[in-house]
DNA sequence: CTTGCAGTGTGTGTTAACACACATACGACA
DNA sequence: TGTCGTATGTGTGTTAACACACACTGCAAG
């Protein structure tokens, strides 16, 4: 493994790999390296955010819970993206939550510091805004397809997204997690994932989710990943 | 109706209403007024767009449709917004549909000149970004909406939606067409519209709704539109 | 005045997902 | 080696929303 593909390596975060010599220069003494564990809350509904977070190879779930306890996914970060959009974008808070659904690792920069070099308004502030583009398709996606979409092809989507934002095929996930996620029965994650395995497409074990064919789960889910997929490709996040 | 309160007035959007007077009479000769009809398009999926919209009194749906046809409302957007934000985000176009939910006006002003303005990072570059994340956050909500809510509570919210964009308590809308939002079927909002107007919170005739006890809709809708307007009145927007 | 149609009401059968209950089975740890 | 908790499988009954069909009604155009 050489140092660019090192996980501690800010540069393995995609918008970070994008910025011109000069921005990074000036913003790499600043990058400090975290370590997260499995459901780890990056922040809560309502709560302060002192750091932005640019992944580099865990995956984080904005999550959104009610009142009555049930949760649904709004979106999925991984390391073509950052957790903390609202410091940029001047409301400080987000009325959802970040989760930690991968263990690994990202680097953070304080609040103030990535507002200083946003108001630069150099391709920081491009590749920001250009990203947040693209997560508002993919919650957009995420409304339709909670929408018109079954159980069983929305977890292929969640399977999907997931499995674009992971180096290996195999996610460390119960059931019960993806239900949360997916804001639906652990039952149904089940007879869902149950058919997904007769079909070849993945196997699983006690909270291990192995992809083997992901050409398949391509072909059995709905039109909504593509979408989102496109979009990030278009926006180059 | 004073000068202030003419729908021409780029004043009705808020956005603009809340411009320093430096920044506002820089952009003024450059807003033009357009009126819109129900039913109006004003960027299609992937779409080019030459304008952003700032709406002074109508309303547009942001509408994702499928390949199948169906489709489903993303976002709602009337005079405390703008039409054509992946302008100033950078992807210049977007994979969903803005079509006038409620005719009426809106000033425009050509995206070359936005973008100039945007750039200059004053207070509009703020403006439309905190608009723009509590847009995330009304889309968001309506992700989680879609996934656990009734579609009676969802007609409920999107009744306060459009009638918190409105001047009057009438909405020129049909069934039909309100499916088409919600992203499901016309019966089912013949059905729940019924139960809502049998409890006497609305009346409705052949594509009229009358909103006749908006504080009996707030008790029935889910705590979606709650999130969704604390967001809007926390961010001034 | 009558014809057509847009807007709405409603009924029947079907399906997807729910709630709840409980069975099974492995792995970790004592 | 036994025990317990986590993860998963599955069955039953219920409900919300679907698909489809068709009836009713009043306005508007001829």
């Amino acid at each position: 493994m050489n140092a660019l593909a090192h996980p501690q390596n800010p540069c393995c975060n995609r918008l970070l790999a994008r910025l011109p010599v000069e921005e990074y220069g000036r913003l790499s003494p600043h990058l400090e390296p975290v370590r997260f564990d499995l459901g780890d809350i990056i922040y809560q509904s309502g709560g302060h955010i002192d750091y932005i977070y640019f992944l580099t190879d865990c995956i984080v779930s904005l999550l959104y819970t009610m009142e009555n306890g049930m949760s649904a996914e709004i979106g999925i970060v991984g390391n073509e993206g950052v957790i903390g959009i609202a410091l940029f974008m001047g409301g400080d808070t987000m009325p959802n939550r970040a989760i930690v659904q991968s263990a690994g690792t990202a680097v953070r920069m304080k609040a103030r510091l990535l507002q200083d070099e946003f108001k630069r308004g150099g391709e920081f502030h491009h590749l920001l805004l250009r990203y947040t583009q693209a997560l508002v398709t993919q919650i957009s996606q995420t409304a339709v397809c909670n929408r018109l979409h079954s159980v069983e092809r929305q977890l292929c989507r969640w399977l999907l997204l997931s499995h674009d934002r992971l180096q290996t095929d195999e996610l460390i996930m119960t059931h019960d997690m993806i239900a949360n996620m997916l804001g639906t029965r652990r039952e149904g994650v089940t007879v869902a994932a149950g058919k997904l395995q007769d079909a070849g497409l993945i196997n699983y074990y006690r909270g291990r989710i192995t992809i083997i064919n992901r050409a398949g789960l391509e072909e059995a889910v709905c039109e909504c990943y593509q979408v989102v997929k496109d979009e990030f490709d278009r926006l180059h996040v």
